[in-house]
DNA sequence: ACTAATCCATACTATTTTAGTCAGGAATTA
DNA sequence: TAATTCCTGACTAAAATAGTATGGATTAGT
């Protein structure tokens, strides 16, 4: 079990799927402006997340990804699971007697706690951190506020290169 | 949140402390040999955990290192946080509004994650992996495994040595 | 059909973290 | 005093992380 900020980035990107779900596909370039990391990168977490089986793309103008199964199915633990990918703990193999039998106690007990912990981040969904009071709400403004900040920095844009 | 490595090692090394606490301090040398890592980099790792008042040190000859604490009022989370310092997760510095207004809106739903994660993490102490029924049968007999093997070893670096 | 938007893939670079090495010093016990 | 062990800091090598650059492939709207 290993967290790092790759982790991070595509739980946070996952959230943002699930909170636009019902809008329509969310564009790379979107969260790459709202959560400050770069396109190419998360094209790279992207890819694993698809591989994982967690989202679609949707290719062509007005696309983007969306959720591959609806947020209530989808946990924290998987997504992890995905990018992060496990690390080998023990170093031993499994074959229960590392050097002098000690070795393998700590090892075990390392993974019992890292059961554990999986077993704590797999029963967190994402649907859990989205469909909460106050949230949806709050996701439709942003929506609004979202669409009419996407708008004003396209005409800005328009303008900037003279095309208005 | 952060979890890898350098936190594993440091947990692991500390049910170390833990299950030998009744025999007296543990050496780094000891825990570099039962555990695979480098006697180096555990005096880093120590430094920390030590600077965090998780452990002290005992000087000379027959020291090492022993839990500051007893093990029931040791966390996991404790641990973790110590040397795996927590990284700034918003990037924003909570002006609650990063750049279109829905930065942080994922931002605050992975701090509620990463407390909740803590709150678990924190829950856990090292007693609780320790002193569990089949534990201590078993450190007692790895401990009288333990010093057949060092004397064992420390024979036969005298004889390689040219001393016996 | 054309064009723009978007996904998809790969190769490359820079930075940070991890892991380890080395050398020496300080405290303590036998 | 001598051996043992903690303690510190500087240094290096390898790996993972984070990001860049480039060039497609696919599709929606016009």
């Amino acid at each position: 079990m290993r967290l790092s900020t790759k982790g991070r980035y595509s739980v946070t990107a996952m959230m943002d799927l699930a909170i636009h779900d019902k809008a329509g596909p969310v564009t790379l370039a979107d969260i790459s402006q709202c959560q400050g990391i770069s396109l190419s990168y998360l094209e790279q977490l992207f890819a694993k997340l698809r591989k994982g089986g967690l989202v679609k793309g949707v290719r062509g103008p007005g696309g983007g990804y969306r959720l591959a199964r609806p947020a209530s199915e989808i946990s924290i633990g998987e997504i992890i699971s995905v990018v992060d990918e496990s690390v080998d703990v023990t170093r031993c193999g499994g074959k229960a007697d590392c050097d002098n039998g000690d070795a393998c106690l700590t090892h075990e007990l390392w993974s019992e706690l890292s059961k554990r912990l999986f077993e704590f981040l797999d029963n967190i969904t994402l649907s859990q951190f989205v469909d909460r009071p106050g949230i949806p709400e709050l996701s439709l403004q942003r929506d609004k506020m979202n669409g009419r900040f996407i708008l004003a920095r396209r005409q800005a844009e328009a303008i900037s290169q003279g095309m208005i």
